[in-house]
DNA sequence: TCGGTAATAATGTATATACATAATAAACGA
DNA sequence: TCGTTTATTATGTATATACATTATTACCGA
């Protein structure tokens, strides 16, 4: 006869709570259950990379103490997230942060690398040009960045085979990511770097049909006014735009599949 | 001092259980929690449209009774229900099936018309031709259709203003909606027709760049090999194929924006 | 030392209970 | 009859409890 795990009898640890500091710039925080609260606390804490992935989070007995609540209310909180996808929990070991490989099962954040390899085909990266430089008005816009600000620019191509896979533009935000300062980004795509060093991210696409101009025709190989998939894609975490992309796919090589569904038909 | 409202303890209404049948080709439903079983059950009949949108719910005391459970398990599955927006709750007056405009916060279904007149011009439609014939091979592995199966087939043209704004080719299973064979869709278009129609979808997305044919260049009133965004649309609904839509819009007019997000900056 | 078994510790699911909140419906008095 | 008060009802949140499940750890004997 197993009696009961205890786990809300547990002394209390009555200092040391996380969360009642509170009053976040007083105009937030107002009202909400706590169980919304614990999520966006635990929530902010990954996104801003002070938990970062593989951290083991506190056990739910410990997330009672901090907040004085049931274990069933920390079980919701945490729950949610796992169901986000931030949060992976293992039996008798721990919840963990998650690694960020793809944020979302819909129109995930694609390595262009395993996309070509998926393919079949070789895949190389070569970097064209990489520049430090002040944000211009554009730039401040579209990352929202405050007025003196400097940022990473770096233009590179993804090879399948012998042929341009896709015309990579980039702009990093140095306020976000200082350490973008000191990588050349020769070796290794922007993409993957951020993902290997940002703890978690979200992003916003936009996606479009274009010609080629001049300079992407040259750098693809291809004609110009050859119909493109452009897509361009923020992207934020903790509360920080980190990077702005343009990627340009000749023709037909690309499609974009985003599915999203109670249930797909096909599984039942 | 207001005791409890005792919703645990109302009289069980021992028969008349929705789900204790259950054993479902005993394939499945094998030992899924009981709150999945719920959601998945609820689900169920939303999807099949047996409980259309606006239909009521059973109360959550109701269901308690029906799944011989507890008022959490039940309040578990709707909560998750309403997180995933197929339902709505207002107090008091009980659980409602919600009506299906967007389904998903992402790359929503689009209605073509209100795109237009958000733009500030003025929507047209115009139907080109339709046709009621057997499904093809192509036509049923696109639809997962069986051998013999029928189809209305229609191709229509969104303009603003004086300008086309979008080609629709479109598929519908007349397995899934047989009320379509009646449709001339002169005046109205089959996205809006269907989405008052069936009880719910789901969709997956393709889109690609290509260079506009002949056809299309012509009906578009564009150059040939002018850079269109196809968008190739299968949507599905209680496990069924329901149409499947090709949308050709031309060159730079339009752009596709999906977002998804554990929380944007710009709000937080 | 190896390999099996038992204890342990975390999450997973579910219950019965309690009170808060919000919207509707009913009762009631001017 | 109208408008206000009061009761009712369904959902919303939270608690304390219980036991199931599952890895891991610890132990123990051949």
């Amino acid at each position: 006869m197993t009696v009961d795990d205890g786990a809300n009898l547990r002394p209390a640890a009555a200092e040391a709570t996380i969360s009642i500091d509170g009053d976040r710039t007083a105009t937030e925080a107002r009202e909400l259950p706590l169980h919304r609260r614990i999520l966006e606390e635990v929530e902010g804490k990954i996104l801003s990379g002070e938990w970062p992935p593989g951290h083991r989070i506190p056990f739910e007995y410990e997330l009672t103490g901090q907040y004085r609540c049931s274990r069933m209310t920390v079980n919701k909180a945490i729950t949610e997230l796992v169901k986000r996808g931030l949060i992976e929990r293992r039996r008798k070991s721990g919840s963990y942060v998650t690694h960020p490989h793809a944020q979302s099962a819909v129109l995930e954040i694609h390595d262009i690398r395993l996309e070509v390899e998926s393919l079949g085909l070789p895949y190389r990266y070569q970097r064209r040009t990489r520049l430090d430089r002040a944000a211009k008005a554009a730039d401040r816009r579209l990352l929202d960045l405050p007025d003196p600000a400097r940022l990473t620019e770096i233009s590179a191509l993804h090879f399948a085979g012998a042929h341009p896979f896709c015309l990579e533009d980039r702009l990093i935000s140095l306020e976000a990511v200082p350490e973008a300062a000191g990588e050349t980004f020769e070796d290794v795509a922007p993409g993957p770097w951020l993902i290997s060093r940002v703890p978690w991210s979200a992003a916003e696409h936009r996606i479009r049909a274009v010609g080629a101009d001049a300079r992407a025709a040259g750098l693809l190989a291809i004609a110009p006014g050859t119909p493109c998939l452009v897509v361009e894609r923020r992207t934020w975490s903790g509360g920080l735009y980190v990077t702005h992309v343009r990627l340009t796919y000749p023709g037909e090589m690309h499609e974009l599949v985003a599915e999203f569904a109670p249930t797909h038909p096909k599984q039942s």
